[in-house]
RNA sequence: GGCCCGGUGGUCAAGAGGUUAAGACACGGCCCUUUCAAGGCUGUAACACGGGUUCGAUUCCCGUCCGGGUCACCA
């Protein structure tokens, strides 16, 4: 990676002698014993193999993820396992007013579900790692002891500037039309003297640590982003947050410490954090720390009318990863769609080895793209279809069975009530070359199986129209009885044929398109009343075969149904 | 609006200074076929625009346009 260019000589140092910002931290962080070194040596550099690759998910526990969240934590899973490195469960909850009670297990349920596993960080029991806490609220004293460091050093300051202050600066910067933020001269608090602080302080007024940037925007520094390539950006000159009122960090803060003493080692991030990648550089350059590789991922967007736009956890509770779990979804079939989203080169290699685990795949960040990806439902599916077909009938089944344990429980009661029937179902087309590719997601498993299950069966379609009823009986009736569970495929379409020779109908479709008049129609219209008595569609897998499943005795039982209902009509 | 990141078929995307500009999904046609699914063959369809640099630009540079992101004591 390249090397980042230092931010040099203080623009406008602190008009604070060394002597008063040692005098300045005491006063504000008396309760701050521990010293940086000491964080040091309590988190060491870690001991791995070369190339081992550390990574880390910082979800914020406000209860949702989707779809998009899932993309970049499998990429970090990736990352981490594929080069025996860690993956690490962070808990960003620093922001309290957004936290949601119970988020962090159903996080970690989620995540757990499709697939990620975490080596290290939060579970629901507490956690585990030599690193933690793994829940930033946790870690308030670590992050106190560093802005008391730049404090002391005159890189930090407390601000006591109260909401109405700050709007009263905004407004007088769009004004006077220049950048909104707190900075340089509008910096109101940047130079309070000590004996301001204490009296405010003696006021009990409310205060933030503010960092004292030194960078120019004028300035420009590259960055090596390990998605992107070389990246152009001013340097930040903004005095943002670091500690809030109550002492615990903004993101920006406790992203930079945790991320050092963790040992990260690769960041990935969305998009939304390249506009302050900047802050996060002046403050890994101020305390003196080396920078991971930053990765900025691109969000998945979704179609709005003739635009695109960011997935958003408010408007599209549908991309919620339970959205998609409670449809059924499996989640191998979720990671490998994800899989073909992150890395371009996923689907070649997929194609040339179709039975690999996708764990043997060189996942890189270089191969991941920059411009906003839409989510693509058909991929998902045809994707979906695909993992389906290469599963046993068994493993089906056991999927679906537990989906629908949680989700369908009238069609559990219905499908779990014969294991070997559902497997039997499940096991149409599968195996061999061609494979057929008709199951999706759970809901979707079941409405196409239902037709089995006699709780679950009705007409969905009509019976063909072009046979009248009195034809069509007699079809019925003679079929019943010519019908031979013992015959194979063949012999028992033959008998199809005969049966549709002896009432008018042509044995094969060819002859009827050479003579039409000569016949009621042909074959197929007999398979297609049949298909309807039997499976209530015009449209199904195998007659033969969905014979051979029902068994005789409730093959026959909807034949007679059909004769039920036909006479009815 | 400032700043940042992007822009190759409908979607996801490969790609290199000279290619007939891959592939996948979706869509159309044909074949197979008792329906469906699968499979085989095949088709429609793309380098945002304008300037440069160059013998040659979709590829490099600049501008424009378009899209997205961000400008909090949220992450």
């Amino acid at each position: 990676m390249e090397e980042i260019k230092i931010i040099q000589e203080p623009l406008r140092p602190t008009s604070l002698s060394a002597e008063e910002c040692r005098r300045l931290a005491e006063l504000l962080f008396p309760q701050i014993t521990k010293r940086p070194e000491d964080y040091e040596a309590l988190y060491p550099e870690r001991d791995l193999p070369a190339g081992a690759l550390v990574t880390r998910l910082g979800p914020s526990p406000t209860g949702f993820i989707h779809l998009g969240n899932l993309y970049g934590a499998f990429a970090d899973e990736r990352l981490a396992h594929q080069s025996q490195g860690v993956f690490i469960l962070r808990i960003e909850d620093t922001d309290q007013k957004r936290e949601v009670e119970g988020a962090v297990e159903t996080l970690i349920t989620s995540l757990n579900y499709f697939g990620l596993h975490f080596d290290e960080g939060a579970t629901v029991a507490g956690e585990k790692g030599a690193y933690g806490p793994y829940r930033q609220r946790q870690r308030a004293a670590l992050y106190q002891c560093f802005a008391k460091l730049l404090i002391q050093q005159g890189r930090a300051y407390p601000c006591f500037c109260t909401e109405a202050e700050l709007e009263g600066i905004r407004s007088a910067q769009a004004e006077a039309k220049v950048n909104p933020g707190y900075y340089g001269k509008w910096a109101k608090h940047r130079d309070l003297s000590l004996a301001q602080v204490k009296e405010r302080l003696e006021k009990k007024e409310a205060f933030v640590v503010r960092l004292r940037s030194l960078g120019d925007p004028e300035r420009y520094f590259s960055i090596e982003d390990g998605i992107r390539g070389t990246l152009s950006m001013p340097e930040n000159n903004q005095d943002f947050v670091l500690l809030k009122a109550d002492g615990i960090p903004t993101y920006h803060f406790a992203h930079v410490i945790d991320d050092h003493f963790m040992r990260i080692t690769h960041i990935l991030r969305g998009e939304e954090w390249l506009s302050t990648l900047p802050y996060h550089i002046e403050l890994f350059n101020t305390l003196g720390w080396q920078p991971p590789v930053f990765c900025h991922t691109t969000v998945l967007m979704k179609m709005e009318g003739e635009t695109k736009r960011k997935l958003s956890k408010r408007k599209d509770p549908e991309l919620g990863l339970d959205y998609y779990r409670s449809l059924g979804y499996h989640p191998a079939a979720v990671r490998e769609y994800l899989l073909t989203v992150l890395n371009s080169n996923y689907e070649e290699w997929r194609l040339a080895n179709p039975g690999l685990p996708m764990e043997e795949f060189a996942f890189t960040t270089a191969k991941m793209g920059s411009s906003g990806a839409l989510f693509d439902l058909n991929k998902l599916s045809d994707v979906s279809k695909e993992v389906l077909a290469g599963l046993s009938a068994q493993a089906v089944a056991e999927f679906l069975l537990d989906w629908a344990r949680t989700y369908e429980k009238k069609a559990y009661a219905v499908m779990a009530k014969d294991p070997g029937y559902l497997k039997a179902i499940l096991n149409i087309g599968r195996g061999g070359e061609n494979p057929r590719k008709d199951l999706i997601f759970g809901k979707q498993i079941h409405e196409f199986i239902r037709f089995f299950f006699d709780e679950e069966f009705i007409y969905e379609d009509a019976f063909p129209e072009n046979i009248d009823k009195e034809t069509a009986l007699r079809l019925l009736e003679d079929y019943l009885a010519g019908y031979s569970f013992d015959d194979d495929n063949q012999a028992w379409f033959e008998k199809v044929r005969q049966l549709a020779a002896a009432h008018g109908f042509a044995a094969k479709p060819k002859d009827y398109k050479k003579n039409p008049e000569q016949y009621k129609g042909h074959v197929g219209d007999v398979s297609s009343l049949l298909r309807v008595a039997l499976s209530g569609r015009r449209n199904s897998p195998d007659l033969w075969e969905i014979q051979q499943i029902m068994g005789t005795e409730r093959s026959a039982a909807r034949i007679r149904q059909a004769m039920e209902k036909l006479r009815g009509a």
